[in-house]
DNA sequence: CTTTATTTATTGCATCTGCAACAAGGTCAA
DNA sequence: TTGACCTTGTTGCAGATGCAATAAATAAAG
């Protein structure tokens, strides 16, 4: 039953995950590099910064599963780019207060139904499996460790 | 329905994707370094020439879905260490013949079963969502494009 | 047979990535 | 207040990555 001879990498949980994962990431990606100019990374923090407003670079390491050097990098360029601004938290002045601009607003309100139609094809795309994709991704992710 | 103000990153499917896929592949791949000093495409390659006894870059390129630089510095670093030798297939110069060698064999057949254990361990996590996770991906892997 | 196209693997290059310093700010106890 | 410790964000660095260019081999066309 576990005798090695018998593995198959692409029945491997680990792997068809990654596969899958890559996949859908990839077709993302070209979508918004094609329209946008923007890569993932980048899009996970103006996303993040949409939806609370702000946040130190501390809070999106912690929220979008990001390490801070990368986010850090990211919001770099970001703001070079004039999609967010950086400031110092005056009541903690170790923190950043990063935030989109106008400009970055008004990025984002293009972007989230792009996002939103992506999601809704792919979610056609799989049909009744969607529902299980779902289920399983979400015991995945709330897993103990 | 689709009012960008309701957008919620953390329910987004190609983020919960990547998120499940990252912290699955990071818990494999501790196993693995600490153990057995070998990387995830390094297993990968490993893995491919153990089902099919031999192959060129480019088989492994196909059915691993790796880059075929990637396939080939990797390659190469598993002729260095000793796991795999690397020879002209006389029917086709321009292939390489990949394959296994006795230290390599006796290494992947003290990494199955640990990949084995890993797979078992994550299903009993998931329970019931081991299934659905399953029937899900399975549903993404064989999309048309 | 020779010339042109195609296939295969490797390598150069620019970029990305994660980890480990590091500097600057904050906390806490004595 | 001082000094030891902790937090936060940035940067240096070594290694990984993907793409494009290349060389070698084969196939196809004339």
């Amino acid at each position: 039953m576990s005798d090695p001879a018998d593995f198959d990498l692409n029945a491997f949980l680990p792997y068809r995950l990654n596969a899958a994962a890559a996949r859908v990431s990839r077709a993302f990606a070209e979508r918004y590099r094609a329209e946008f100019g923007i890569s993932i990374p980048e899009w996970r923090v103006l996303a993040h910064l949409f939806q609370s407003g702000d946040g130190s670079v501390r809070d999106i390491e912690a929220r979008a599963d990001m390490e801070k050097s990368k986010v850090s990098r990211t919001a770099t360029r970001l703001e070079a780019a004039g999609y967010i601004s950086k400031s110092v938290n005056d009541a903690d002045r170790r923190l950043l207060l990063l935030r989109l601009t106008p400009k970055g607003q008004e990025l984002v309100a293009r972007l989230i139904p792009v996002a939103i139609q992506f999601q809704t094809e792919l979610r056609g795309q799989l049909g009744a499996q969607a529902q299980a994709l779902d289920s399983g991704l979400t015991a995945l992710l709330t897993a103990p460790e």
